[in-house]
DNA sequence: GCCAACGTTGGC
DNA sequence: GCCAACGTTGGC
């Protein structure tokens, strides 16, 4: 097995839970995912010690804010099994869990925000199917290749 | 607040 | 298995 490190990009509403908030507790689990896709990503894809860039979405100035690491493998969102939560499932058991996700662990705040303005005017540089320059970027979780996790540094 | 894009649901 | 209706995301 391929001990390389991974790269992915993690989207959050700063109202909901922003890179300071992440900064404040060290440590998040990172519930809410209700996307087939990101769950897997996260489920399938992440390993304790990968990278992450720490995206602000829906808000005044969208863009990269921090790194975080992939702190804990996949286990069930909590979330999912809570009747009262925002993000419960009633179709979700315990026997048989349909969201997961990972912990989060802070790393570092960037010295400014490196904006989706900026980040779309490197298309050339980071390809066209960046899933955040593609058209109808809706996922909150996918992969970074190494050279563009890199390069998106490189513009701070 | 608007709305385009797109994922999910459920009737058939 | 199709697809209309609906809900959500997220930039603007």
């Amino acid at each position: 097995m391929s001990t390389r490190r991974r790269y992915w990009l993690m989207k959050s509403e700063p109202d909901a839970f922003s890179i300071d908030d992440l900064q404040r507790v060290g440590v998040e689990p990172w519930n809410g995912v209700r996307n087939y896709q990101a769950r897997n990503f996260m489920r399938d894809g992440m390993r304790v010690g990968d990278g992450i860039l720490f995206y602000h979405s829906n808000t005044k100035v969208p863009g990269i804010v921090g790194t975080a690491t992939v702190a804990s493998h996949a286990y069930p969102d909590d979330t999912q099994f809570d009747p009262r939560s925002h993000y419960h499932d009633p179709k979700a058991t315990r026997e048989e869990p349909r969201w997961f996700l990972v912990d989060v662990a802070f790393e570092r705040k960037l010295s400014r925000t490196i904006a989706l303005d900026e980040i779309k005017s490197h298309a050339d540089s980071l390809g066209d199917e960046f899933a955040l320059i593609r058209r109808g970027n809706r996922l909150s979780v996918f992969p970074v290749s190494a050279a563009q996790y890199k390069f998106l540094l490189s513009l701070e």
